[in-house]
DNA sequence: CAGTGTGAAGTTGTTCACAGCA
DNA sequence: TGCTGTGAACAACTTCACACTG
């Protein structure tokens, strides 16, 4: 398994939970529409009612982040939204690469609020001779072969990839090539890659598959 | 927690746990791919070092849906590929409803996948005038106060929610006023529903969180 | 009291160790 | 020997119990 090493921002102990690193943007999209609402303070209770889940685990959550709560007042929002955006580095915005400018593709580049969640895809690549050289919100899409130049004159760390799972490995052997760091590989298909490179898969199936079973059961 | 009560599948001890049912799609679409090459046996340890596990892990996996593996050859993948189909309901498919034909409704529209995973997408709704009455992959999409009428004609147990999070709690009560079973939630928003009703929300903002964390740490 | 904060207990999930089989 | 299969040990996560604070 990957290093967990212990990281630098306000929290002591070690490595965060990863259940606890996935609830976090939840939290903070709901600490937002607090603050739209004018609301000052929340307690973890309340937290944790919005969620459904333990009042404990919410406070167990936010104390990863480093964040401090005032005994019977609760949380103060703009204090919890600073913390969970500069824990999750929601606020550095890395630049990442995006491959398949399919439907799926297209929706990730057009999450205007994909921005305010640390990533900023620079550029697309696909294969269609339809969608190469146009442009979605300012974002411009490119043949997959510009890729090896463009890779020099624009950095990025992260490469994302809505192919489908049939290329999913060419790309990322490419994408891997030319210096990528991560990749979010939206594919159905697992990839190999060297041990330094950190994969993260997103599937709708597995969570499909839980609703399935639910309701069926 | 709703009731894990149990399956009537093959499997016999109790509940199977979630993180296992999230592993099962990804097997499912691993051993799809061997039976294209014209692979009929693979081992656990093959397909851990597909998915980068344990492969004790795998086996417990395989064991809850009831597959035997043969000692030295392993497991027969049209067999695999059946008992996982069938466990994890993907054959039956059941109807749903999409709300919001933006990027990522109209590519959930689009990915002729999802029918082999057991979810059929049998009519859209938005309010945007310009797509309203358009059809997307054969699937016609209708303004939203059409929904009272359709849902006496059209049956569904499932509500798929990819409107922005602002419209996401109404629509979630309309579906469940309409007797909708599920609600399968892709907007960032939690939404509140009565007891009963089954809630399984996607987020991209906790893989991107787990991602982003893992890079800068 | 109504809230945070935290060590301890309980529960769930994963890995280890080894039995059995062809 | 190379594989499945499983009970036991271990690790991770969640919930409980309770101290503390304004």
């Amino acid at each position: 398994m990957a290093n967990q090493g212990n990281n630098n921002h306000t929290a002591r102990h070690g490595a965060v939970p990863m259940p606890t690193l996935r609830r976090l943007p939840g939290y903070l999209n709901y600490f937002k529409s607090l603050k739209i609402n004018n609301v000052s303070y929340v307690s973890s209770s309340r937290i944790a009612g919005v969620f459904m889940m333990d009042a404990t685990l919410v406070t167990k959550d936010l104390s990863y982040t480093g964040v401090r709560g005032k005994t019977k007042i609760g949380y103060n929002v703009d204090e919890l939204i600073e913390t969970m955006v500069s824990f999750l580095d929601f606020d550095s915005c890395d630049s990442a690469f995006l491959f398949g400018v399919g439907n799926l593709g297209r929706a990730l580049i057009n999450y205007q609020g994909l921005n305010q969640y640390g990533l900023k895809i620079i550029a697309g690549f696909d294969v269609d001779k339809n969608v190469i050289n146009s442009s979605i919100k300012g974002v411009k899409i490119y043949g997959i072969d510009m890729f090896r130049d463009l890779s020099q004159t624009m950095a990025a760390r992260i490469a994302i990839i809505t192919t489908p799972g049939s290329s999913a490995q060419e790309i990322a052997d490419l994408a891997v090539a030319w210096g990528v760091r991560a990749i979010w590989n939206f594919s159905p298909q697992s990839i190999k890659v060297p041990e330094h490179i950190i994969v993260e898969n997103t599937s709708v199936y597995a969570d499909l598959a839980v609703l399935l079973h639910r309701l069926n059961n």
